[in-house]
RNA sequence: GGGACGAUAGCUCAGUCGGUAGAGCAACUGGCUUUUAACCAGUGGGUCCAGGGUUCGAGCCCCUGUCGUCCUACCA
């Protein structure tokens, strides 16, 4: 990196220190090492004098005149090593203070226990496994500049082991989504990221060109329109779990790359999706959580089923009144201002109720909720409800009050479809994805369908309030 | 998009009124056979985010920019 001249001095004396090893007979740069077991089962294995191999990245180091402790870690845990200059030799003592925090080693020795009472390994032999030639951060505080922490994730890995847990946690979930799904008959499939038509939702897509064929192509923004098509071949269930892209800000909750869950069920609809879903999360919580109950910005979520379900139009009447789908638009207007929500002139009487519904009521729902039968306005790819066209058969599941996942049951009528592509694509014909209309009216059977954001999932599991602490590697402007 | 705040040694941070740049850890040298934020003695280490301005003199005051954090708005 650029800053390579501020820490010449440091990177200068481990390089030193590597060729004193080297001459020592300790190559900078070693071979595989066989250890008996990760450092997280030797704990569990330990038993007194039983011979042991190990390794790991020293972390800490306590070195004396003829003794020395170290710590290795190896992403596992940590363990305890110490050293004899009287057991191992004058020589491989005097090289094993050239070591330095960072560097990986390998030992042969046997269990042993101190005086403290903490597992340790006596060592009998050492190798040196790879030569770090960059400082550790500081073995107390750690490394906590939130900034160098998402720009040198390795460095955070290594000196945070919260931040490992997490991102170990965030693994075991989505294997554990594969888990259950597979149980249930669901098959994982993947479709294009690169389309010629970035549908399924409504966002800006990153542009890219195919030298190939000399064609623009958009990152997806969402899979639904493939996995429709899937449906329609008849794998009547199926799941994809990936990363979808939005030209769109980053911010605390939106990363442009985000991974998401989409779910469709042939001869289902959305109550489908509604018993999948809190078997999904009940799953998860206790398969990688071992807990039912999740703290999250000073409340306590409850996942135990069956959860909350409310009607979009009883929740507003809960929250406004009685007689709030009876006013006039004045008296809308009026409430809207008590509660300090602001509104355009030109909204309609449906349109204010869901503002004053996102400023001020979705945000006091923090136990796990459904809410029903949503203006048909409000989501426009789902079918209506049986008994009443106006209304929508979907729920959004809100949980800490964020909106955790939406559920339909699919429109399936190709020509309905159409229309409202055409209405979406305003005489855009090229706009308009023919082969899915294609492929719905082969005819696509009655479908739920459900997508979870896993990163908002992951911060709600985990108690973060960043999407930038639950990915890996978050976007960050380049540096200047 | 608007606003507030921040960036100083490898890391974590102090820096008074504008007057020679500080601590702990880490590093280096020496000592030390049950340490564990090891300890003791000593030494070295700075593009104070970048650029401009004010001033005899700027880490500090002013302007511009970069990156980040928070709030707010927008988007889904």
């Amino acid at each position: 990196m650029s800053d390579e001249l501020s820490v010449n001095e440091y990177r200068q004396q481990r390089i030193e220190n590597m060729e004193k090893l080297s001459e020592a007979g300790y190559p900078a740069f070693g071979e595989a090492f066989e250890r008996t077991d990760r450092l997280d089962r030797l704990h569990e294995q330990f038993e007194l004098e039983k011979p042991v191999a190990a390794c790991g990245r020293i972390v800490a180091m306590r070195k004396m005149g003829k003794l020395a402790f170290a710590h290795v870690n190896d992403g596992s845990a940590r363990f305890q090593l110490m050293i004899q200059r009287d057991v191992i030799g004058e020589d491989a003592f005097k090289a094993f203070k050239l070591l330095d925090l960072g560097d990986c080693i390998g030992v042969q020795g046997a269990f042993f226990l101190t005086k403290t009472e903490e597992n340790t390994i006596a060592v009998k032999i050492w190798k040196l496994l790879s030569k770090s030639l960059l400082p550790l951060p500081e073995k107390f505080h750690g490394l906590s500049d939130v900034e160098t922490r998402y720009r040198q994730r390795s460095l955070d890995l290594i000196s945070n082991p919260e931040v490992m847990d997490l991102f170990k946690k965030r693994s075991k979930v989505m294997r554990e989504i594969r888990s259950y799904l597979d149980q249930r008959d669901f098959l994982e499939v993947e479709t294009p990221m690169l389309q010629q038509l970035a549908g399924g939702a409504a966002a800006k897509p990153f542009q890219a060109h195919y030298n190939a064929l000399n064609v623009d192509v958009f990152m997806r923004i969402a899979p639904e329109l493939y996995l429709k098509r899937l449906i329609v071949g008849g794998m009547d269930r199926v799941y994809e779990m990936n990363r979808n892209f939005r030209n769109e800000g980053i911010d605390r909750t939106h990363n442009p790359e985000f991974t998401c869950l989409e779910i469709y069920q042939a001869y289902g609809d959305m109550r489908s999706m509604q018993t999948l879903i809190q078997g999904l999360f009940l799953h998860i919580a206790e398969t990688v959580f071992e807990k039912i109950e999740f703290e999250w910005m000073g409340h306590t979520i409850q996942l135990q089923t069956p959860w909350k379900e409310v009607s979009y139009h009883d929740l507003i009447c809960e929250h406004l009144g009685a007689n709030w789908f009876e006013l006039d638009e004045a008296g809308m207007r009026a409430i809207a201002e008590e509660r300090e929500v602001g509104l355009e002139d030109v909204m309609s009487a449906k349109e204010i109720t869901h503002e004053i519904y996102d400023k001020t009521i979705e945000g006091t729902l923090i136990q796990p909720t459904f809410i029903t039968r949503l203006p048909a306005e409000l989501v426009p790819l789902a079918n209506t409800c049986a008994d009443d066209p106006e209304l929508v058969d979907v729920f959004e599941l809100i949980i800490g009050g964020k909106e955790i996942a939406p559920a339909y049951s699919e429109l399936n009528n190709p020509l309905e479809q159409r229309k409202r592509f055409e209405e979406q694509a305003k005489s855009d014909e090229s706009a308009i994805d023919h082969d899915f209309l294609t492929a719905l009216e082969i005819g696509m059977p009655p479908t739920g369908g459900m997508g979870i954001g896993i990163d908002r999932f992951m911060m709600l599991l985990t108690g973060s309030d960043a999407i930038r602490d639950v990915i890996l590697f978050p976007q960050l402007k380049p540096r200047g």
